[in-house]
DNA sequence: GATTGGACCCTAGCACCGCTAGACAAGCGA
DNA sequence: TCGCTTGTCTAGCGGTGCTAGGGTCCAATC
């Protein structure tokens, strides 16, 4: 059984470089040059050994999202977690996740622009997606104010701040005010 | 001169001819169907006539993306201008925006979320995009509210409404709740 | 009216893409 | 040691955006 094991390992491994490497590469060059040319030529293997791991490149980019999702819930958790009172959550939410937006664009991308063949917003949803959106609604959820669902509430602010994201990202809005961007949701949306 | 004006006129027709077969496709499979062979099998010409048009696919989807940005303009102020009141304008023009998103989700990408070579933001930005953001600005500007610039309002705005409208679009955010969500922008951003 | 020049368009092909069939080698169990 | 399974690679399919080069047709000139 112990070579099976080992074999085991080694193929959990190999998919770990490879989830990997396509975020290095989306990271350094954006999703487009992620080819699955140059994804098996940068993992030292054949192209057919991807498709041995993943049903294809859209797979790929759900595993990237997945884990960035993860890494994302993280980043808005400690983030609020040493703010006091409810409003001072919400900005230290605002800024950390346009900051991770902003310094994983190709990660941010595969969660939330990108084509990952991943269920959202449904039963069926993968965790990793679930729990980041949990993070954003344990700080969100209590500014809903009265008669706003917290759910809906926590749905308004992300999309606000995913449009600042995206906006901002693609040239369409004037980089550098993302600052009084963030203060005017954060003073005007929630309710103490 | 004649013969000549007879060939301009020609050639500004068939250029329409692209843009509107590259929208129709683009609205009728979606952009990634748009290719440079099928779109000049639908106009009768080879594909290097493409390229006598315009520099390759991404003029194409920009130029798509200048018509629908006109429209979109059209479709704000008529909204906007039978509503009384500034918070009314507001709400008339939130609906109008994801309307026209909803309708026409090609050229809304064209606009906002593909790359069609087109500047943004900036003085050489072309005129019917400027427009477009004049349009919005004509009705949010005057509930920006104190110290608030109603440029900077205006964008924060358009990224809430542009948030929902994509996020819904992906299926990142359940469908049915828009116009719940609406009216909680609509109650909090703006300042009368 | 014939000739010539140039504008125009098409065929064919480049390098690349995602993905897969089938040959082949390596290593396990009997 | 042999047979077989498992795993990987080479090669190739149909598609992509884009372009070089040849041929055709038509307008202007003599």
């Amino acid at each position: 059984m112990s070579v099976q094991e080992r074999k085991e390992r080694e193929r959990a491994e190999r998919e770990r470089l490879i989830v990997a490497t396509a975020r290095e590469l989306a990271e350094q060059q954006g999703w487009e040059a992620v080819t699955t040319r140059r994804l098996a030529e940068r993992i030292e293997y054949s192209q057919p050994v991807l498709y041995s791991h993943f049903r294809g490149k859209r797979e790929i980019i759900g595993a990237v999202a997945l884990q960035g999702s993860t890494e994302m819930a993280a980043a808005v958790r400690a983030a609020t977690a040493t703010a006091v009172g409810p409003r001072a959550r919400v900005h230290a939410l605002a800024r950390a996740y346009l900051d991770f937006a902003e310094r994983n664009p190709a990660v941010y991308d595969a969660i939330f622009q990108l084509d990952g063949g991943l269920a959202y917003a449904q039963e069926d949803t993968p965790e990793p997606l679930k729990d980041a959106f949990a993070a954003l609604l344990e700080s969100l959820g209590e500014v809903a104010g009265n008669g706003i669902a917290p759910g809906l509430f926590t749905e308004v602010f992300w999309a606000s701040l995913h449009g600042v994201a995206t906006l901002t990202r693609s040239g369409r809005l004037p980089p550098g005010d993302t600052e009084a961007r963030v203060e005017l949701l954060v003073d005007r949306l929630p309710v103490d």
